[in-house]
DNA sequence: CCCATATCGTTCGTGTACGTACGATGACAC
DNA sequence: GTGTCATCGTACGTACACGAACGATATGGG
């Protein structure tokens, strides 16, 4: 017992003084959300159903199909995306004649945009599979658990 | 209760039929876990004591701090990243000194890294911010759910 | 020994994601 | 009205993430 303190004295890098844990890349916060996020995009592109069509791009016109026309930069605040990013993935929904858009008449800084009938059609699709992907995700937890996770994500949004 | 049999005729979008809940972009984990994602890599960039150090190049060099010398491929699989995206990391970390490869004697496929004089010096500052920053990102949580959040997200990777 | 197979690192292309800076437009105070 | 300030969309640069393809090297079976 006390040869313990004694050894004390050439203390190995992942040692904890006071009470808190080692401090390891792997426990982390940042970390484990970066890995999981990889996994659910993996699993995503994989069972969406368009192996072209990024979680991005699925959100942003999911949204367009609930709210029929929106700024862009409305949809990107509420898709939780930065105006450039938007700027780029509304660019690909143009090119691929998913999206359309018009100039707002009341404002002219404002671009509407809308889904194009192949958009319709397509975000139709894809949302059929969308509970599939989600229940892939969270198949390693059982039903409280899974429902545990979603509510501390989002408090921590 | 009978019209209400009969009103069905005509779902709204938002309609969850069976005893599912409505399938809404904002619950689903993929989303989720970009948005957590995303916060926390913010708190990380102007936390962790260098903005020019991201995430990825963090992990990448406590790894090789807690490991002294590494391939390239396994340092890739111990930070759960892909060879090419490994390989423009490291790429950047050696343009800024932090890290120094050699060949491995025994293998020429294999490339060896390991952290320069500098590069442990950064780590080892870095590191002291470290914990702030996981709780500052975990700070909308009590002890007890931040321990469940850590877990649950350890069991979906 | 030699060939098939696997691994390692690189390169290329695509798609997020963000910071910064810029011009154009709108809103408001004066 | 005119000037100031905020907002909208764009442009550019950097960084992650992955798939695909490639050359070089190891390795095991015959």
């Amino acid at each position: 017992m006390r040869s313990n303190v004694a050894k004390k004295q050439h203390e190995p890098k992942t040692a904890s003084s006071a009470a808190s844990r080692p401090y390891r890349i792997e426990d982390q916060i940042g970390y484990l959300l970066r890995r999981a996020h990889q996994r659910a995009s993996s699993i995503f592109q994989s069972g969406i159903g368009d192996p072209n069509i990024t979680p991005t791009q699925y959100s942003s016109l999911a949204k367009l199909d609930e709210y029929t026309e929106l700024s862009q930069n409305l949809l990107g605040r509420l898709v939780g995306m930065d105006k450039a990013t938007m700027q780029g993935v509304v660019r690909r929904l143009k090119e691929r004649g998913l999206v359309d858009s018009r100039p707002d008449p009341g404002d002219a800084r404002r671009t509407l945009l809308s889904l194009t009938t192949e958009g319709q059609k397509l975000v139709g699709k894809l949302m059929l599979n969308g509970p599939a992907v989600s229940r892939e995700t969270l198949k390693p937890l059982n039903a409280q658990e899974q429902k545990q996770l979603l509510d501390l994500l989002s408090r921590i949004i």
